[in-house]
DNA sequence: GTAGGGTTAG
């Protein structure tokens, strides 16, 4: 407390009423508030008593109520009452002035002014209208439905009635409440209604989200003959916006102006909302462009900042944001989270931090904001010290904040955080749940995941798909599959993410069948396929090899986006189609759409896929050029296949030496790949050592190395590369080959006798070698016969009907051998064999294969 | 009685 002056001095320094007028700060009114505020004892008290009445301030209502709440606060209301026996002013009026001073006390707590009244009530004080305003006052400051009808009750019995005034007054206490039912039930029973009356009952329906009662209500309105006013319009208008109804919001605008209300003021702000929102950008700037004079609220600045963010365009809105004079609270929050909405997360912290270089105190959802933008980039710290500050603060954590804060620590996977906001947080939701959920699913804690999953006590659209992505994650396809039959038993329908989620899986495996089986779904259940459904469609028919059904797919979406195009592009090069890529490639451009990163590694890898070296630079040099997109590791990666695969082997070397990034261990494992062809004992030795170098362990190039010494013969050689692996203990990566079958996904390894039909498989494989008519050469690994792509065709050729086309996916590329064999079989059992490797696909047919020998 | 900012799957 600031010291105060004794009386005596300040009554010596009151001016004269000259003085006063050019010198308010020393208005005596004002020293006397100060020093009452200050009162401690009565003591304290008695001299500035007698100044009071003798200077007649005593007849102010202000300070007379402060003399009340001294004694109040004292507990002496006795004395409190003696002191107001001798003068005018009835004992309610002073009360009141002691609930309104207690109402404005920024800092004072709702709960004070109950007390107050509660001590009217004992002192049988006689509570008249005011008195209940400013009660109700007190209960929207701070709601307690006890308090709360304990008011209305006191109110009913008070025997002045119930006044319109007052009515409206709990009609909006209980509507800042979200409470339909009472508000709907005083706006029944009370009949006299005027246009507040009308207006709080709309804007509790708008408060609650529902906008089509609110604007049916607006007709029974004018039915009733009551003329809506600009507020009317303004809770009308925004339900537009939320709606994204422009037809009901222009002809609410034209009602407006046609009735001569006022849309310069708020009811401007609402309309260019409204305008922004349903994506009349032109509409709203027009709308402005007729006010008179540049306008500086900050509303309308912090409306059209939040409508650049609504449609994507962040450079606007923060040149706009740039721009406003009076910045507050709002307009920062409205940008930073527009960064966070549009992924920019460091660019979000970096103007929250410059917020609070400002001043700038954030509240609840400024933090929230944040701490979303620190758990997608899984910052823990920044995020922790944020939660300190909530805790600082002394915010309430629930609702919405407890969540951002479930999902700050479920994307950390700090588990037994997320799970100690969600135990203690009082405002549980299906979005807490989700955040946890999805907390397991990143974790890999698959098993519990799936429990938790179980145990939610609401699940929407988004706990299935959390659950069924995690499935698609971790490759479990028969876990993904049932899952989705049961989401169909469920009350929740699956989305076109549900499906993109499914046809993903689908593609990884090849699994065809099951992605035909979507595609099937989607149409029987006329879900519209947009721009992400089609790109997935069109992704697992490329990835499943069938790669017309994928042209059918992308020819019936008219607006492309870049990643639709480079799905098909990505298509064709995974075919070898690379005239076809390129075409595309091509027509994308005429049409208008920039090309990404990803869209070259496609185009780049059709042209390695078909050994179109100078295509292969051409666009090579053209994503910097004229896109000004940066190669990366990915890119390089492509040109030194490129290089590798029609022999170019000294320019691959060159150009991996002076590529401008550091190469990593995959770039010389592409060169040792076509060493491994072109038999360059040399050159592979030191592709070799550089991956080593980066990755002592690298089982792939001990792999490649040993078979490349093998197809030289240095057997010596090749047995030091044996012992070297053993030595360090390198894991060859096990090959693997995927066969969809009978509504079942199958797996096999080399050397794999785990299927049920193994038996049958293996005396099949015997044939093949049979067919072969001759015997195998020395094998230095396990024998390919036992490759795993081997094992699948044997399968293939048992358990499915003859001359249909046997497909699999491998996740290694297939040896040589493997390779010359398929052919053979294709031609001596009449099928068609697809098979994929990682990224491009054999068709083996008649005994030759589509790829040309650039395997 | 009214207008601008908020959490979860990809």
């Amino acid at each position: 407390m600031a010291s105060i002056a004794h009386p005596s001095t300040i009554f010596s320094s009151i001016p004269s009423p000259t003085v006063k007028a050019t010198r308010s700060i020393s208005d005596p009114t004002q020293h006397c508030i100060s020093f009452l505020k200050s009162c401690s004892n009565t003591k304290e008290f008695l001299p500035i008593h007698a100044h009071l009445i003798t200077t007649n301030l005593i007849q102010d209502p202000l300070i007379a109520s402060l003399i009340l709440q001294f004694f109040v606060s004292i507990e002496n209301v006795d004395y409190a009452r003696l002191i107001f026996s001798q003068q005018c002013m009835p004992e309610t009026k002073v009360w009141n002035a002691l609930l309104e001073n207690q109402l404005q006390d920024q800092d004072g707590w709702p709960k004070q002014v109950f007390l107050t009244y509660y001590q009217m009530v004992s002192q049988g004080i006689m509570l008249d209208i005011t008195t209940f305003h400013f009660l109700l006052h007190a209960c929207c400051k701070d709601f307690d439905i006890l308090q709360a009808s304990e008011v209305q009750g006191r109110i009913l019995k008070s025997g002045f009635g119930i006044s319109r005034s007052l009515n409206n007054n709990l009609m909006g206490m209980y509507s800042k409440d979200g409470r339909l039912k009472e508000v709907r039930q005083l706006f029944e029973n009370f009949p006299d209604r005027d246009v507040i009356t009308w207006n709080t009952m709309i804007s509790c329906y708008v408060r609650l989200g529902l906008f089509t009662e609110a604007l049916d209500l607006f007709g029974k309105m004018l039915a009733d003959g009551i003329k809506p006013d600009e507020i009317t319009m303004i809770s009308l208008v925004s339900a537009c916006s939320k709606l994204r109804d422009l037809k009901m919001g222009e002809s609410l605008h034209l009602y407006a102006e046609e009735n001569g209300l006022d849309t310069s003021g708020s009811l401007l702000n609402c309309l260019v909302d409204m305008y922004i929102k349903c994506g009349e950008m032109r509409k709203a700037f027009k709308l402005l462009g007729s006010c008179e004079s540049e306008t500086t609220d900050v509303v309308l600045w912090t409306t059209l900042i939040s409508g650049f963010v609504k449609v994507g365009d962040l450079t606007a809105a923060r040149h706009l944001f740039n721009q406003t004079r009076k910045k507050n609270l709002i307009s920062w929050t409205t940008m930073i989270s527009g960064y966070v909405q549009g992924g920019f997360y460091s660019k979000s912290l970096e103007l929250f931090r410059e917020m609070r270089l400002e001043n700038v105190r954030p509240d609840e959802v400024a933090l929230l904001t944040v701490i979303s933008a620190c758990a997608h980039m899984e910052y823990i710290i920044l995020g922790r010290s944020i939660h300190g500050l909530v805790v600082k603060y002394g915010m309430i954590i629930d609702g919405f904040l407890g969540n951002s804060l479930i999902d700050l620590y479920s994307k950390c996977k700090l588990l037994d955080l997320a799970n100690k906001v969600l135990e203690q947080l009082p405002g549980k939701n299906v979005v807490s749940w989700n955040s946890m959920l999805d907390g397991y699913c990143r974790s890999g804690e698959i098993e519990k995941a799936r429990i938790f999953f179980e145990k939610m006590p609401e699940k929407d659209e988004v706990s299935w798909n959390t659950m069924m992505n995690c499935y698609t994650k971790f490759h479990l396809f028969e876990e993904l599959f049932d899952l989705f039959r049961e989401m169909q038993g469920s009350k929740v329908k699956p989305n076109s993410l549900t499906l993109v989620s499914l046809l993903s899986s689908c593609a990884s495996v090849g699994a065809l069948n099951h992605g035909i089986w979507v595609h099937a779904h989607i149409k029987r259940n006329q879900i519209a396929i947009d721009n992400k459904l089609a790109t997935a469609l069109v992704n697992m028919y490329g990835k499943c090899g069938s790669i017309h059904k994928a042209e059918e797919v992308f020819s019936e979406i008219k607006a492309k986006t870049v990643f639709l195009w480079t799905a098909m592009i990505a298509a064709h090069a995974m075919e070898g189609q690379p005239h076809k890529a390129i075409a595309l490639y091509m027509e994308m451009e005429v049409s208008g759409i920039k090309p990404d990163h990803i869209t070259f590694i496609a185009l780049l890898s059709a042209c390695s896929h078909g050994g179109l070296v100078d295509e292969g630079y051409r666009y090579f040099n053209k994503m910097r050029t004229v896109y000004n997109l940066k190669p990366a590791v990915q890119h390089y990666g492509c040109m030194v296949d490129l290089l590798g695969r029609v022999g170019r082997l000294e320019d691959a070397k060159e150009f991996i030496e002076t590529m401008p990034i550091e190469p990593d261990a995959s770039i010389w494992s592409s060169l040792m790949r076509a060493c491994a062809t072109y038999h360059k004992v040399k050159l592979a030795e030191h592709a070799f050592e550089c991956i080593i170098k980066m990755d002592p362990s690298n089982a792939s190039a001990y792999v490649l190395l040993s078979n490349i010494y093998a197809k030289a013969k240095r057997w010596e050689d090749m047995s030091w590369v044996r012992r070297k692996m053993k030595e360090i203990g390198v894991q060859k990566q096990l090959g693997c080959s995927l066969i969809e079958h009978n509504g079942t996904v199958h797996k096999f390894t080399s050397g794999d006798f785990s299927d049920t039909k193994y038996a049958e498989i293996y005396s099949m494989l015997d044939e093949i070698e049979g067919q072969k008519g001759r015997l195998h050469e020395e094998e230095e690994a396990a024998p390919s016969s036992q490759h795993s792509e081997k094992l699948a065709v044997a399968f293939g050729l048992i358990t499915t009907p003859t001359r249909t086309p046997i497909r699999i996916v491998n996740n290694l590329r297939m040896c040589s051998d493997c390779h010359s064999d398929m052919k053979m079989i294709s031609r001596a059992y009449d099928r068609e064999i697809v098979l994929r490797e990682n990224f491009r696909f054999h068709r083996f047919q008649h005994g030759s294969c589509s790829c040309n020998g650039h395997w």
